[in-house]
DNA sequence: CCCACATGAGACATTGATGTCTCACGCGGA
DNA sequence: TCCGCGTGAGACATCAATGTCTCATGTGGG
């Protein structure tokens, strides 16, 4: 049957073609669909082909995007074991679909008067819950609301990636960075000895 | 004298035609010039006759952005003091401008080939330069490197200014929420009790 | 070998943003 | 009151991006 390999190659290169578009339009959301077309290595034509124009792209992208992070979020299990650990799961799960997470966070509020997806609120308060969960807890400190703990998640989350493709950064050091910086702040414990991580 | 009223009058008007597009600018990248116009509240004939086009305003939202940032990272004093208080001082002194950072911060790679503004540079530099000192200081851990606080701190400045703009943060949590997570963390301290500020 | 089909390259027409005018209005000072 | 001047509104011309074609090519399967 040639029409499951038509439908297997399609969704490759559409996965392909979508991640590249994210990596462009987050750091220039102007760029033309000629461009948007050479980076992800086809011709405006195909490109023309899979999504129906611009706005079509940008609301593929959007849903991708959202399906891809939620997935994230479920293989995290942020309702299991300590906040800490969940926290640490999530960004390594989330990791793989950075790119696409920037490019929605940034550019999110692109339709202004429509409602902004519901997968996006979905997964703000899944976040908002692991930080309130870790506060009931007694993990979390609880001057610091769950509200602005999400939007800090995302905003490192975000500047790490950039920082990744950018080269400032060694992809390794991805999850560490972020969780630790979030988890224990940049201060240095005094009373806690060899904190610091092999 | 008319031409100082005139001169004084331009440059207040610039300020906030400046301070509107980078609002606007920096969740809808795609704005038409009207937009930017009606936003800033002028009509697109005046907006057009202070900056010649859209390259013109975003090279000069990027100059003006970065020369009121260097002069907060001046005001902030980075070098006095504990590094901790250097970096709430500079956290309390950027965020009359974090609304210009975000913009600079997010379009910045706008210009591909071309060089991003040395001011950057010096900026990125300065905060670098300060989580180094509060590292060979003592104070802050070794095992993040400066380059990620740095982009760390710039990612939640953005954050925490979109947060308020969109009425999710108050504006007089905007230092504190900052500067405790990223001092701290979002773990709560085990054997230091009463951390909590007022 | 032949055919189906996706693709790339390109030629248009169309749309929408932009750059450039002109003109009338309102406000301030002389 | 009259004048200078900045502004808003709008009428274009222009140009770049986009949407829509056609056609040649290459490849993979029958």
């Amino acid at each position: 049957m040639s029409h499951v390999g038509y439908c297997r190659l399609m969704a490759v290169d559409r996965d392909h073609v979508l991640r590249s578009a994210a990596a462009l339009l987050t750091r220039k959301a102007t760029a033309t669909l000629d461009e948007v077309a050479k980076a992800a290595g086809i011709s405006r034509a195909t490109l023309h082909r899979q999504f129906a124009g611009r706005d079509a792209l940008v609301r593929a992208l959007e849903e991708y995007g959202i399906q891809e992070c939620e997935a994230a979020l479920r293989a995290a299990r942020l309702e299991e074991g300590p906040a800490s650990d969940a926290l640490r799961r999530l960004v390594a799960e989330i990791e793989p679909h950075a790119g696409l997470l920037a490019f929605l966070h940034t550019e999110n509020q692109l339709f202004e008067g429509e409602d902004l997806n519901e997968g996006w609120t979905r997964m703000d308060e899944r976040l908002g819950a692991l930080f309130r969960r870790g506060q009931e807890n007694g993990e979390f400190r609880i001057d610091l609301t769950p509200a602005w703990l999400t939007e800090a998640s995302y905003g490192l989350l975000v500047s790490a990636s950039w920082a990744v493709t950018d080269g400032r950064m060694a992809p390794n050091d991805f999850t560490r960075m972020i969780t630790e910086l979030l988890l224990g702040g940049v201060r240095r414990p005094h009373d806690a000895p060899g904190r610091t991580p092999a």
